[in-house]
DNA sequence: ATGCTAAGTTGACAGCGTACACATCGGTCG
DNA sequence: CGACCGATGTGTACGCTGTCAACTTAGCAT
């Protein structure tokens, strides 16, 4: 394991690989610049060469997990049987979400699952990969006059807070720890209920009274 | 500050109190054991008279902060007016746990924002109270009829996720920084989505081909 | 060959969680 | 009343962390 050269040559590249690796069971919080120093043989403040800190470090972990995410996500759309049908595309490209984040809890977590108020870099690099498919599969959904142009603009929120919130709670909720079946069931149930709703007549069944912001 | 009895005397609550003052702005990150302790003019030590650790002091505060926020919810509830319509009342509970946690996005990530593999004790003091709320809403609706009872089972799963969702996404995701104002027209709509798609005729628009889990 | 610069190193400091042994109090029993 | 004892708080210590500063090395360009 200890190299030979003085420099190593592929740093960067090695403790983002190095980052995936112990992320992916132990989540944003097994990433520590020490450790992943150590086990690529390397002084722990070799790594600031390449990363302003920490936390650059994992955004850049994160980087590489979004675009593994849209890659599997992809697959899995065009697995179930092809987008020949909008709608199915929609749920595919959910459903995506969800098993990835089953898949890879550790990943997700890192890609995703921060929630604190720190001023994070606003728009560092655009919208993530995975949410490109979002935007696509609704664009798909419009251009097919299944979902009205004025429902389009801001329908990415119900849908992706919907598989989220489920990957979330999958993970950290109640069902944490049930059986990968059940679990799949009400994925399916909750993709498809916000479909239904993005595609339902207006308003058809909820009302909306002025409730204002506390 | 500084005490002159050698017992505190109230130290449990007092971390307890002191772990919400912190967290309130920083988040669970900020909930440091020798910080807390610090401020109380106390030993670190001290507290682990008290909790095993200090993911168990972070589990006490999120637990008050579950029943706080459960009671800001309610008063929502009943403010944005009377629970009449089961629908609005669904509506304003969504629409509390928004609210809630864009008011306190420290809270709300020490309550529900970890997304870790830990093994934390899968049923702890049984459901958090924010839920409960979800779940005789539903009931309700159930009660008036405009849920069906066969779709009423695993209802919990598409609303909490879409609020949920929201709400993290809203703290983390693009929609972080936008004025207020936007973020609730989208919570809305996002609210609004889930409950049409909930009370929509069965399938009505969307269907569901058989899709595997990865 | 001679520098310049990027890339790694050693050393240090402060802060953290927490294990272990000790001190001190309040209440209870002989 | 005094001795005891369990609950509570203290002191010390270890290993881990992020990160700053100053130094060293390697490779490239002049």
């Amino acid at each position: 394991m200890a190299r030979e050269t003085y420099h190593h040559g592929d740093l960067r590249n090695a403790l983002i690989r190095a980052g995936l690796e112990v992320t992916r069971s132990g989540g944003p919080d097994a990433l520590a610049i020490r450790d992943v120093a150590r086990r690529l043989g390397v002084s722990p403040n070799a790594a600031y060469r390449h990363f302003a800190d920490r936390d650059a470090l994992l955004a850049a972990v994160a980087a590489r997990i979004h675009a593994d995410m849209a890659e599997r996500m992809h697959a899995f759309e065009v697995d179930g049987l092809g987008a020949a049908d909008p709608r199915h595309r929609l749920r595919a490209v959910g459903l995506g979400y969800i098993a990835f984040a089953l898949d890879e809890p550790g990943w997700f977590a890192v890609a995703f699952g921060r929630i604190d108020n720190g001023p994070r870099s606003a728009d560092e690099g655009g919208m993530a990969p995975p949410l490109i498919l979002l935007v696509e599969a609704l664009d798909a959904l419009a251009d097919a006059g299944l979902l009205a142009s004025e429902a389009r603009a801001g329908a990415e929120w119900p849908c992706w807070s919907a598989v989220h919130g489920f990957a979330s709670l999958a993970l950290t909720g109640p069902l944490r720890g049930a059986p990968r079946a059940a679990v799949w069931e009400h994925a399916e149930r909750t993709v498809d209920t916000v479909i239904d709703g993005l595609l339902a007549p207006e308003g058809a069944a909820s009302v909306s009274p002025d409730v204002h912001a506390g």
